[in-house]
DNA sequence: TTGGATCCATTTTTGGATCCCA
DNA sequence: TGGGATCCAAAAATGGATCCAA
Protein backbone atom coordinates (compact mmCIF):
# COMPACT_ATOMS: atom_id res chain seq x y z
CA UNK A 1 0.00 0.00 0.00
CA UNK A 2 1.92 3.08 -1.35
CA UNK A 3 2.34 6.25 1.27
CA UNK A 4 0.18 8.94 -0.44
CA UNK A 5 -0.71 11.64 2.10
CA UNK A 6 -3.55 14.46 1.77
CA UNK A 7 -1.92 17.97 1.18
CA UNK A 8 -0.32 19.34 4.41
CA UNK A 9 -2.48 21.50 6.19
CA UNK A 10 0.12 23.99 7.33
CA UNK A 11 3.89 25.31 6.26
CA UNK A 12 5.00 23.56 9.94
CA UNK A 13 3.25 20.30 8.85
CA UNK A 14 4.92 20.23 5.61
CA UNK A 15 8.52 21.16 7.14
CA UNK A 16 8.02 18.02 9.52
CA UNK A 17 7.31 16.26 6.69
CA UNK A 18 10.03 17.25 4.67
CA UNK A 19 12.47 16.84 7.65
CA UNK A 20 11.23 13.59 8.37
CA UNK A 21 12.81 12.62 4.85
CA UNK A 22 16.40 13.65 5.64
CA UNK A 23 18.75 10.56 5.60
CA UNK A 24 16.39 8.24 3.46
CA UNK A 25 17.32 6.37 -0.01
CA UNK A 26 15.56 7.12 -2.78
CA UNK A 27 15.46 3.20 -2.76
CA UNK A 28 13.30 3.70 0.56
CA UNK A 29 11.18 6.08 -1.20
CA UNK A 30 10.13 4.01 -3.94
CA UNK A 31 9.49 0.90 -1.50
CA UNK A 32 7.15 3.28 0.04
CA UNK A 33 5.43 4.68 -2.89
CA UNK A 34 5.18 1.17 -4.87
CA UNK A 35 7.44 2.51 -7.78
CA UNK A 36 10.34 0.88 -9.09
CA UNK A 37 13.87 2.98 -9.20
CA UNK A 38 14.91 3.47 -12.64
CA UNK A 39 18.92 2.43 -13.39
CA UNK A 40 19.75 6.46 -14.87
CA UNK A 41 17.27 9.55 -15.15
CA UNK A 42 17.91 9.57 -18.64
CA UNK A 43 15.05 8.46 -19.83
CA UNK A 44 13.21 9.18 -15.84
CA UNK A 45 14.31 13.02 -15.33
CA UNK A 46 11.38 13.92 -13.76
CA UNK A 47 11.28 10.79 -11.52
CA UNK A 48 12.92 12.26 -8.18
CA UNK A 49 10.53 15.30 -8.53
CA UNK A 50 7.46 13.33 -8.78
CA UNK A 51 8.39 11.08 -6.50
CA UNK A 52 8.92 13.79 -3.64
CA UNK A 53 5.53 15.95 -4.95
CA UNK A 54 3.57 12.46 -4.09
CA UNK A 55 5.12 11.61 -1.14
CA UNK A 56 4.56 14.86 0.53
CA UNK A 57 1.32 15.09 -0.73
CA UNK A 58 1.52 17.83 -3.82
CA UNK A 59 -1.54 18.43 -5.14
CA UNK A 60 -0.02 17.26 -8.45
CA UNK A 61 -0.48 18.75 -12.04
CA UNK A 62 -2.04 21.64 -11.25
CA UNK A 63 -1.46 24.36 -13.99
CA UNK A 64 -0.13 27.96 -12.87
CA UNK A 65 -0.54 27.11 -9.36
CA UNK A 66 1.92 26.49 -6.71
CA UNK A 67 2.46 22.67 -5.52
CA UNK A 68 1.14 23.05 -2.35
CA UNK A 69 -2.03 24.76 -3.22
CA UNK A 70 -3.12 26.57 0.04
CA UNK A 71 0.22 26.90 1.10
CA UNK A 72 1.34 28.84 -1.68
CA UNK A 73 4.17 26.70 -1.41
CA UNK A 74 6.78 25.62 -4.78
CA UNK A 75 8.67 22.15 -4.72
CA UNK A 76 12.13 22.05 -5.69
CA UNK A 77 13.98 19.37 -5.76
CA UNK A 78 18.10 20.22 -5.57
CA UNK A 79 20.68 17.94 -6.64
CA UNK A 80 23.97 18.51 -5.11
CA UNK A 81 27.52 17.09 -5.63
CA UNK A 82 29.69 15.73 -2.66
CA UNK A 83 30.15 19.03 -1.31
CA UNK A 84 26.77 20.13 -0.97
CA UNK A 85 26.56 22.18 -3.75
CA UNK A 86 23.91 22.43 -6.28
CA UNK A 87 24.98 20.44 -9.97
CA UNK A 88 22.55 21.62 -12.28
CA UNK A 89 20.70 25.05 -12.74
CA UNK A 90 16.38 25.03 -11.62
CA UNK A 91 13.63 25.60 -14.03
CA UNK A 92 11.51 28.13 -13.01
CA UNK A 93 8.75 28.00 -15.29
CA UNK A 94 8.73 28.59 -19.56
CA UNK A 95 8.29 32.04 -21.31
CA UNK A 96 5.15 32.79 -22.77
CA UNK A 97 6.80 34.64 -25.71
CA UNK A 98 3.81 36.53 -27.09
CA UNK A 99 2.98 38.64 -23.97
CA UNK A 100 6.10 38.60 -21.71
CA UNK A 101 7.54 41.64 -22.68
CA UNK A 102 4.62 44.02 -21.17
CA UNK A 103 4.70 42.24 -17.80
CA UNK A 104 6.08 43.71 -14.79
CA UNK A 105 8.32 41.31 -12.43
CA UNK A 106 6.28 41.90 -9.51
CA UNK A 107 2.97 39.98 -11.96
CA UNK A 108 5.08 37.79 -13.22
CA UNK A 109 4.92 33.62 -12.97
CA UNK A 110 8.28 33.98 -11.95
CA UNK A 111 7.91 35.98 -8.97
CA UNK A 112 5.19 34.11 -8.05
CA UNK A 113 6.40 30.58 -8.60
CA UNK A 114 9.57 31.79 -6.57
CA UNK A 115 7.62 33.49 -3.70
CA UNK A 116 8.01 30.84 -1.63
CA UNK A 117 9.86 27.50 -2.55
CA UNK A 118 10.58 24.45 -0.81
CA UNK A 119 13.94 23.15 -1.47
CA UNK A 120 14.69 19.22 -0.86
CA UNK A 121 18.01 18.32 -1.33
CA UNK A 122 18.94 15.07 -3.11
CA UNK A 123 22.52 13.54 -3.75
CA UNK A 124 22.67 13.94 -7.33
CA UNK A 125 26.53 12.51 -8.24
CA UNK A 126 26.65 10.19 -11.56
CA UNK A 127 28.57 7.91 -10.25
CA UNK A 128 25.90 7.23 -6.89
CA UNK A 129 23.72 4.22 -8.58
CA UNK A 130 20.52 6.36 -8.33
CA UNK A 131 18.35 4.12 -5.92
CA UNK A 132 21.33 4.56 -2.99
CA UNK A 133 21.13 8.33 -3.56
CA UNK A 134 20.08 10.35 -0.29
CA UNK A 135 17.49 13.06 0.92
CA UNK A 136 19.13 16.03 2.57
CA UNK A 137 17.64 18.65 4.77
CA UNK A 138 15.19 20.42 3.45
CA UNK A 139 14.95 24.27 3.17
CA UNK A 140 12.20 26.90 2.87
CA UNK A 141 13.18 29.95 0.80
CA UNK A 142 11.50 33.44 -0.08
CA UNK A 143 13.86 35.60 -2.07
CA UNK A 144 16.02 38.37 0.05
CA UNK A 145 15.60 42.27 -0.92
CA UNK A 146 18.88 41.39 -2.11
CA UNK A 147 18.24 38.27 -4.28
CA UNK A 148 14.70 39.59 -5.56
CA UNK A 149 16.39 42.37 -6.91
CA UNK A 150 18.94 40.49 -8.50
CA UNK A 151 15.83 38.90 -9.96
CA UNK A 152 14.03 41.55 -11.07
CA UNK A 153 16.96 43.00 -12.98
CA UNK A 154 17.60 39.54 -14.96
CA UNK A 155 13.84 39.67 -15.53
CA UNK A 156 14.19 43.61 -16.77
CA UNK A 157 17.25 42.33 -19.08
CA UNK A 158 15.84 39.43 -20.62
CA UNK A 159 12.22 40.47 -21.33
CA UNK A 160 13.38 43.74 -22.58
CA UNK A 161 15.24 41.77 -25.54
CA UNK A 162 12.61 39.24 -25.93
CA UNK A 163 10.15 42.18 -26.24
CA UNK A 164 12.10 43.58 -29.13
CA UNK A 165 11.77 39.75 -30.98
CA UNK A 166 15.57 39.50 -30.31
CA UNK A 167 15.24 36.12 -28.16
CA UNK A 168 17.19 34.82 -30.89
CA UNK A 169 20.22 36.35 -29.75
CA UNK A 170 19.77 35.25 -26.23
CA UNK A 171 22.03 33.04 -25.08
CA UNK A 172 22.52 31.07 -21.33
CA UNK A 173 25.34 33.58 -20.64
CA UNK A 174 23.21 36.07 -20.14
CA UNK A 175 21.66 37.12 -16.29
CA UNK A 176 23.39 36.50 -12.77
CA UNK A 177 20.86 35.21 -11.39
CA UNK A 178 18.63 33.56 -13.44
CA UNK A 179 19.18 32.73 -17.49
CA UNK A 180 16.97 31.89 -20.92
CA UNK A 181 17.58 28.08 -21.92
CA UNK A 182 16.13 25.66 -24.37
CA UNK A 183 12.96 24.37 -22.94
CA UNK A 184 11.71 21.92 -25.68
CA UNK A 185 11.76 18.13 -26.77
CA UNK A 186 14.25 19.22 -28.82
CA UNK A 187 16.51 21.67 -30.95
CA UNK A 188 13.28 21.50 -33.89
CA UNK A 189 10.58 22.38 -31.85
CA UNK A 190 8.72 25.70 -32.04
CA UNK A 191 5.97 27.33 -30.83
CA UNK A 192 4.86 31.02 -31.45
CA UNK A 193 7.00 33.89 -30.88
CA UNK A 194 7.42 37.74 -32.16
CA UNK A 195 10.48 38.40 -34.49
CA UNK A 196 11.97 42.20 -34.32
CA UNK A 197 8.78 43.64 -36.18
CA UNK A 198 6.61 42.43 -34.15
CA UNK A 199 5.15 39.71 -36.35
CA UNK A 200 3.90 36.24 -35.15
CA UNK A 201 6.24 33.71 -35.95
CA UNK A 202 8.06 30.12 -35.18
CA UNK A 203 10.58 30.07 -32.08
CA UNK A 204 12.13 27.76 -30.19
CA UNK A 205 10.19 27.50 -26.64
CA UNK A 206 12.65 28.31 -24.10
CA UNK A 207 12.33 28.48 -19.78
CA UNK A 208 13.62 30.39 -17.22
CA UNK A 209 16.19 28.97 -15.03
CA UNK A 210 18.04 29.42 -11.61
CA UNK A 211 21.87 29.33 -12.26
CA UNK A 212 23.74 26.88 -9.69
CA UNK A 213 25.86 29.95 -8.44
CA UNK A 214 22.52 31.26 -7.22
CA UNK A 215 21.02 28.65 -6.13
CA UNK A 216 24.67 28.14 -4.21
CA UNK A 217 24.31 31.41 -2.34
CA UNK A 218 20.99 30.74 -0.87
CA UNK A 219 22.23 27.24 0.41
CA UNK A 220 25.18 28.89 2.12
CA UNK A 221 23.67 31.51 3.32
CA UNK A 222 21.33 28.84 5.21
CA UNK A 223 24.31 27.02 6.27
CA UNK A 224 22.47 24.00 4.98
CA UNK A 225 25.64 21.58 5.13
CA UNK A 226 26.44 18.66 2.46
CA UNK A 227 25.52 15.22 3.71
CA UNK A 228 27.63 13.34 5.35
CA UNK B 1 -3.34 -3.38 -46.18
CA UNK B 2 -5.37 -0.71 -46.02
CA UNK B 3 -5.88 2.21 -48.42
CA UNK B 4 -3.62 4.54 -47.41
CA UNK B 5 -2.69 7.09 -50.42
CA UNK B 6 0.38 10.06 -50.47
CA UNK B 7 -1.20 13.74 -50.40
CA UNK B 8 -2.90 13.89 -53.82
CA UNK B 9 -0.47 16.02 -56.82
CA UNK B 10 -3.14 18.37 -58.06
CA UNK B 11 -6.52 19.69 -57.66
CA UNK B 12 -7.65 17.18 -60.27
CA UNK B 13 -6.29 14.50 -58.63
CA UNK B 14 -8.25 14.86 -55.71
CA UNK B 15 -11.26 15.94 -57.46
CA UNK B 16 -11.01 12.19 -59.04
CA UNK B 17 -10.54 10.72 -55.75
CA UNK B 18 -13.50 12.24 -54.46
CA UNK B 19 -15.80 11.26 -56.92
CA UNK B 20 -14.47 7.78 -57.11
CA UNK B 21 -15.93 7.09 -53.85
CA UNK B 22 -19.68 8.73 -54.78
CA UNK B 23 -22.24 5.52 -53.81
CA UNK B 24 -19.88 4.12 -51.76
CA UNK B 25 -20.83 3.20 -48.45
CA UNK B 26 -19.23 3.82 -45.04
CA UNK B 27 -18.79 0.28 -44.37
CA UNK B 28 -17.14 0.13 -47.34
CA UNK B 29 -14.50 2.82 -46.98
CA UNK B 30 -14.22 1.28 -43.70
CA UNK B 31 -13.09 -1.95 -45.13
CA UNK B 32 -11.26 -0.36 -47.35
CA UNK B 33 -9.56 1.53 -44.15
CA UNK B 34 -8.89 -1.34 -41.97
CA UNK B 35 -11.11 -0.11 -39.49
CA UNK B 36 -14.55 -0.97 -37.98
CA UNK B 37 -17.49 0.88 -38.26
CA UNK B 38 -18.93 2.56 -34.34
CA UNK B 39 -22.45 1.71 -34.41
CA UNK B 40 -23.34 5.08 -33.29
CA UNK B 41 -21.38 8.84 -34.15
CA UNK B 42 -22.32 9.40 -30.26
CA UNK B 43 -18.96 8.55 -29.30
CA UNK B 44 -16.99 9.15 -32.63
CA UNK B 45 -18.08 12.47 -33.52
CA UNK B 46 -15.32 12.99 -35.61
CA UNK B 47 -15.39 9.66 -37.75
CA UNK B 48 -16.40 9.90 -41.00
CA UNK B 49 -14.46 13.32 -40.92
CA UNK B 50 -11.34 11.83 -40.40
CA UNK B 51 -11.70 8.24 -42.36
CA UNK B 52 -12.22 10.52 -45.49
CA UNK B 53 -9.21 12.48 -44.01
CA UNK B 54 -7.13 9.22 -44.61
CA UNK B 55 -8.98 7.94 -47.90
CA UNK B 56 -8.19 11.20 -49.72
CA UNK B 57 -4.50 11.17 -48.63
CA UNK B 58 -5.06 14.19 -46.39
CA UNK B 59 -1.44 15.43 -44.01
CA UNK B 60 -3.21 14.55 -40.94
CA UNK B 61 -2.84 17.07 -38.23
CA UNK B 62 -1.18 20.07 -38.91
CA UNK B 63 -1.39 22.58 -37.67
CA UNK B 64 -3.29 25.95 -38.91
CA UNK B 65 -2.51 24.73 -42.39
CA UNK B 66 -5.10 23.40 -45.07
CA UNK B 67 -5.75 19.67 -44.87
CA UNK B 68 -4.38 19.63 -48.50
CA UNK B 69 -1.56 21.34 -47.63
CA UNK B 70 0.44 21.48 -51.15
CA UNK B 71 -3.05 22.84 -52.46
CA UNK B 72 -3.98 25.16 -50.16
CA UNK B 73 -7.49 23.02 -49.63
CA UNK B 74 -9.54 21.95 -47.08
CA UNK B 75 -11.80 19.20 -46.42
CA UNK B 76 -15.07 19.07 -44.69
CA UNK B 77 -17.63 16.36 -44.67
CA UNK B 78 -20.74 17.26 -45.10
CA UNK B 79 -23.60 15.30 -43.60
CA UNK B 80 -27.05 15.23 -45.06
CA UNK B 81 -31.03 14.61 -44.77
CA UNK B 82 -33.21 12.34 -47.45
CA UNK B 83 -33.63 15.75 -49.51
CA UNK B 84 -30.19 16.52 -49.95
CA UNK B 85 -30.31 19.55 -47.21
CA UNK B 86 -27.13 19.90 -44.33
CA UNK B 87 -28.54 18.58 -41.21
CA UNK B 88 -26.10 19.99 -39.30
CA UNK B 89 -23.83 23.02 -39.08
CA UNK B 90 -20.56 23.26 -40.15
CA UNK B 91 -17.53 23.86 -38.26
CA UNK B 92 -14.58 26.18 -38.66
CA UNK B 93 -12.59 26.60 -36.41
CA UNK B 94 -11.71 27.72 -33.23
CA UNK B 95 -11.83 31.46 -31.86
CA UNK B 96 -8.62 32.84 -30.28
CA UNK B 97 -10.12 35.36 -27.91
CA UNK B 98 -7.08 37.06 -27.18
CA UNK B 99 -6.30 38.89 -30.47
CA UNK B 100 -9.69 38.18 -32.97
CA UNK B 101 -10.40 42.01 -32.11
CA UNK B 102 -7.35 42.98 -33.90
CA UNK B 103 -7.70 41.01 -37.06
CA UNK B 104 -9.52 42.10 -40.59
CA UNK B 105 -11.12 39.35 -42.13
CA UNK B 106 -9.17 38.80 -45.09
CA UNK B 107 -6.34 37.91 -42.89
CA UNK B 108 -8.37 35.70 -40.25
CA UNK B 109 -8.04 32.09 -39.74
CA UNK B 110 -11.30 32.23 -40.88
CA UNK B 111 -11.16 33.08 -44.42
CA UNK B 112 -7.78 31.13 -44.97
CA UNK B 113 -9.78 27.97 -44.39
CA UNK B 114 -12.88 28.88 -46.17
CA UNK B 115 -10.10 30.06 -49.20
CA UNK B 116 -10.94 26.35 -51.17
CA UNK B 117 -13.01 24.05 -49.10
CA UNK B 118 -13.27 20.30 -50.83
CA UNK B 119 -17.28 19.11 -49.39
CA UNK B 120 -17.66 15.87 -49.54
CA UNK B 121 -21.62 14.99 -49.13
CA UNK B 122 -22.40 11.88 -46.82
CA UNK B 123 -25.94 10.60 -45.92
CA UNK B 124 -26.49 11.84 -42.73
CA UNK B 125 -29.88 10.80 -41.38
CA UNK B 126 -30.58 9.48 -37.93
CA UNK B 127 -32.45 6.20 -38.95
CA UNK B 128 -29.63 5.30 -41.30
CA UNK B 129 -27.01 2.20 -39.37
CA UNK B 130 -23.54 4.53 -39.81
CA UNK B 131 -22.06 1.27 -41.59
CA UNK B 132 -25.15 2.10 -44.61
CA UNK B 133 -24.63 5.51 -44.74
CA UNK B 134 -23.52 6.70 -49.03
CA UNK B 135 -21.09 8.93 -49.49
CA UNK B 136 -22.51 11.85 -51.93
CA UNK B 137 -20.60 13.79 -54.89
CA UNK B 138 -18.27 16.07 -53.78
CA UNK B 139 -18.47 19.68 -54.38
CA UNK B 140 -14.93 22.10 -54.87
CA UNK B 141 -16.01 25.43 -53.33
CA UNK B 142 -14.80 28.97 -52.77
CA UNK B 143 -16.86 31.62 -51.69
CA UNK B 144 -18.78 33.94 -54.07
CA UNK B 145 -18.26 37.67 -53.85
CA UNK B 146 -21.60 37.61 -52.33
CA UNK B 147 -20.96 34.58 -50.12
CA UNK B 148 -17.56 36.48 -48.84
CA UNK B 149 -19.35 39.70 -48.16
CA UNK B 150 -22.06 37.40 -45.80
CA UNK B 151 -19.03 36.29 -44.22
CA UNK B 152 -17.37 39.02 -43.57
CA UNK B 153 -20.38 40.85 -42.48
CA UNK B 154 -20.61 38.57 -39.43
CA UNK B 155 -17.07 38.33 -39.03
CA UNK B 156 -17.14 41.80 -38.19
CA UNK B 157 -20.21 41.93 -35.87
CA UNK B 158 -18.60 39.15 -34.36
CA UNK B 159 -15.49 39.85 -33.33
CA UNK B 160 -16.55 43.29 -32.82
CA UNK B 161 -18.46 42.04 -29.54
CA UNK B 162 -15.72 39.25 -28.43
CA UNK B 163 -13.26 42.41 -28.35
CA UNK B 164 -15.13 44.43 -26.30
CA UNK B 165 -15.15 41.88 -24.01
CA UNK B 166 -18.76 40.94 -24.05
CA UNK B 167 -18.63 37.44 -25.88
CA UNK B 168 -20.87 36.15 -22.89
CA UNK B 169 -23.75 38.19 -24.74
CA UNK B 170 -22.70 36.02 -28.18
CA UNK B 171 -25.62 33.86 -28.76
CA UNK B 172 -25.96 31.11 -31.69
CA UNK B 173 -28.56 33.23 -32.56
CA UNK B 174 -26.36 36.00 -34.72
CA UNK B 175 -24.77 35.64 -37.50
CA UNK B 176 -26.54 35.53 -40.91
CA UNK B 177 -23.79 32.84 -42.96
CA UNK B 178 -21.52 32.48 -39.77
CA UNK B 179 -22.65 31.79 -35.99
CA UNK B 180 -19.97 32.12 -32.69
CA UNK B 181 -21.39 28.84 -30.65
CA UNK B 182 -19.11 26.69 -27.80
CA UNK B 183 -16.15 24.45 -28.45
CA UNK B 184 -15.22 22.51 -25.95
CA UNK B 185 -14.89 19.48 -23.19
CA UNK B 186 -18.04 20.67 -21.80
CA UNK B 187 -19.47 24.20 -20.71
CA UNK B 188 -17.25 23.73 -17.59
CA UNK B 189 -14.19 24.42 -19.52
CA UNK B 190 -12.42 27.83 -19.74
CA UNK B 191 -9.63 29.71 -21.67
CA UNK B 192 -7.80 32.75 -21.62
CA UNK B 193 -10.40 35.40 -22.67
CA UNK B 194 -10.88 39.23 -22.49
CA UNK B 195 -13.29 40.78 -20.51
CA UNK B 196 -15.17 45.13 -20.67
CA UNK B 197 -12.44 46.40 -19.25
CA UNK B 198 -9.66 44.53 -21.50
CA UNK B 199 -8.38 42.15 -18.30
CA UNK B 200 -7.90 38.37 -19.08
CA UNK B 201 -10.39 36.29 -17.85
CA UNK B 202 -11.52 32.74 -17.75
CA UNK B 203 -13.89 32.97 -20.77
CA UNK B 204 -15.76 29.68 -22.55
CA UNK B 205 -13.81 28.12 -25.44
CA UNK B 206 -15.98 28.71 -28.16
CA UNK B 207 -15.64 28.29 -32.45
CA UNK B 208 -16.94 30.04 -35.64
CA UNK B 209 -19.29 27.28 -37.79
CA UNK B 210 -20.80 28.01 -40.47
CA UNK B 211 -25.00 27.79 -40.43
CA UNK B 212 -26.35 24.67 -42.43
CA UNK B 213 -28.84 27.29 -44.49
CA UNK B 214 -25.63 28.88 -45.60
CA UNK B 215 -24.19 25.72 -46.56
CA UNK B 216 -27.55 24.33 -47.84
CA UNK B 217 -27.52 27.55 -50.81
CA UNK B 218 -24.22 26.50 -51.87
CA UNK B 219 -25.60 22.89 -52.52
CA UNK B 220 -28.29 24.44 -54.32
CA UNK B 221 -26.37 27.25 -56.24
CA UNK B 222 -24.10 23.67 -57.29
CA UNK B 223 -26.83 22.01 -58.20
CA UNK B 224 -26.06 19.34 -55.82
CA UNK B 225 -29.24 16.83 -55.86
CA UNK B 226 -30.01 14.08 -53.02
CA UNK B 227 -28.55 10.82 -53.06
CA UNK B 228 -31.23 8.40 -54.67
C1' DT C 1 31.52 23.77 -16.35
C1' DT C 2 27.64 24.77 -18.27
C1' DG C 3 24.79 26.24 -22.26
C1' DG C 4 22.26 23.97 -25.52
C1' DA C 5 19.78 19.79 -26.10
C1' DT C 6 16.91 16.51 -24.61
C1' DC C 7 13.53 13.01 -21.97
C1' DC C 8 8.87 11.47 -19.84
C1' DA C 9 4.13 11.88 -18.01
C1' DT C 10 0.21 14.40 -17.89
C1' DT C 11 -2.78 18.09 -19.06
C1' DT C 12 -4.55 21.17 -22.42
C1' DT C 13 -5.67 22.44 -26.97
C1' DT C 14 -7.00 21.56 -31.58
C1' DG C 15 -9.43 19.57 -35.24
C1' DG C 16 -12.61 16.09 -36.52
C1' DA C 17 -17.65 16.95 -35.69
C1' DT C 18 -22.74 15.19 -33.76
C1' DC C 19 -26.06 14.99 -29.89
C1' DC C 20 -30.33 16.41 -27.79
C1' DC C 21 -33.67 19.07 -25.10
C1' DA C 22 -36.33 23.33 -24.58
C1' DT D 1 -35.17 23.00 -34.86
C1' DG D 2 -31.15 24.65 -33.95
C1' DG D 3 -28.40 26.61 -30.09
C1' DG D 4 -25.94 25.03 -26.36
C1' DA D 5 -23.54 21.01 -24.92
C1' DT D 6 -20.75 17.45 -25.68
C1' DC D 7 -17.39 13.44 -27.57
C1' DC D 8 -12.74 11.39 -29.21
C1' DA D 9 -7.99 11.18 -31.01
C1' DA D 10 -3.94 13.26 -31.78
C1' DA D 11 -0.83 17.00 -31.26
C1' DA D 12 1.12 20.47 -28.51
C1' DA D 13 2.15 22.54 -24.23
C1' DT D 14 3.53 22.19 -19.48
C1' DG D 15 5.93 20.76 -15.46
C1' DG D 16 9.00 17.43 -13.62
C1' DA D 17 14.06 18.00 -14.66
C1' DT D 18 19.07 15.80 -16.29
C1' DC D 19 22.35 14.82 -20.12
C1' DC D 20 26.57 15.76 -22.54
C1' DA D 21 29.89 17.79 -25.85
C1' DA D 22 32.97 21.47 -26.30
Amino acid sequence: MPIRPAPPRSEAELWSRARSLAGLSLAHLATDDGCTVPDKLLHAKGWVGQLLERRLGASAGSKDEPDFQALGIELKTLPVDRTGRPCESTFVCTIPLLDVAGTEFEQSRVRRKLNRVLFVIVEGSRDIPVANRRIGEPLLWSPSEQEESLLKQDWDELTGIIGRGEIESITGHLGNAMQVRPKARDSHARRRGLDEDGVVVARMPRGFYLRATFTRAILERSFVLPLP
